[in-house]
DNA sequence: TTTCGTTACTACATAACGTAGTACTCTGAA
DNA sequence: TTCAGAGTACTACGTTATGTAGTAACGAAA
């Protein structure tokens, strides 16, 4: 399975990218997103550190990263090497994506209204660039 | 419970209010928040008219939707009388300021830069409503 | 060839939801 | 006042996603 049709639930409550993974997922996804690479056991040392979990459920999650196709495993020497198959940057966007395209699909009204009150009471700092990309976003369709 | 700390996920690739509740649980709601009030033996006519559904299927349903706080449940005579404790309008209002400040909240630039992309992209006749909202915003700020 | 690291497979727990049966209760009619 | 039928509470099982972990099989290096 790919990345592009990989399915999800962007859950509010949580914090940073559990909103969208697991939490163990998102421990992991975020060591190797940092590491660029890293096998089964590298991943389980780190977690270790940490508190107790056992070598075989780190393997289990990372496998089913790979079958989401969050994670690519290739082979090398006796073990399996993990890479992200997209940077956490990019993972962040596409979802961002789905979950704004959901939004403005079935809520356009009340997501854009509460897009904008959202910014102006808790980010107001932000109003200035949204009001920017706006004007760009515009000039680009009169172009 | 109450529908203040009804916790939920935000599917983007299901329909409209089944992007937050499941399809049985939507069902139900959409037929409440069209009739005002309705008993379980109501709502059971009117799934059981469109496939096969046990009645007792609809109550468990209505009371779970009862414990989350999305209907309240009033004796009338024999039988409980369901109501929406919100309009679908609220509802949906509540809940999309959820995902909204929960994107903003954690992915602040990639939300915000997604919205005027997709905005522009798929939906330009609402980028003037946007930019007028914005600038409504920005004069309560002002004042 | 034997061993030890690694992996595959299997399994169990929980939570939310869809589904439905059964037994108990209560209302309203006779 | 009673009792049948409507209605409800309780219980339960299936599914899916995730966390968790054991065991058996495999494979590379010594």
């Amino acid at each position: 399975m790919t990345l592009k049709n990989y399915s999800f639930t962007f859950d509010p409550d949580k914090k940073g990218l559990r909103k969208i993974l697991g939490h163990l997922e998102t421990d992991v996804m975020e060591l190797v997103w940092v590491e660029g690479e890293m096998t089964v056991r590298q991943v389980h040392k780190k977690l270790k550190s940490r508190r107790n979990i056992a070598y075989t459920t780190v393997m289990t999650v990372m496998s089913r990263l790979a079958e989401k196709g969050l994670l690519r495993k290739v082979k090398e020497g006796a073990a399996f090497v993990y890479r992200a198959t997209s940077s956490r940057e990019e993972f962040s966007r596409s979802t961002v994506r789905k979950v704004v395209n959901g939004l403005l699909g079935d809520f356009t009204e009340p997501a854009i209204s509460q897009f904008v009150d959202s910014i102006g009471d808790s980010q107001p700092e932000n109003m200035e660039e949204l009001a920017r990309l706006i004007e760009q976003k515009r000039k680009k369709k009169d172009v």
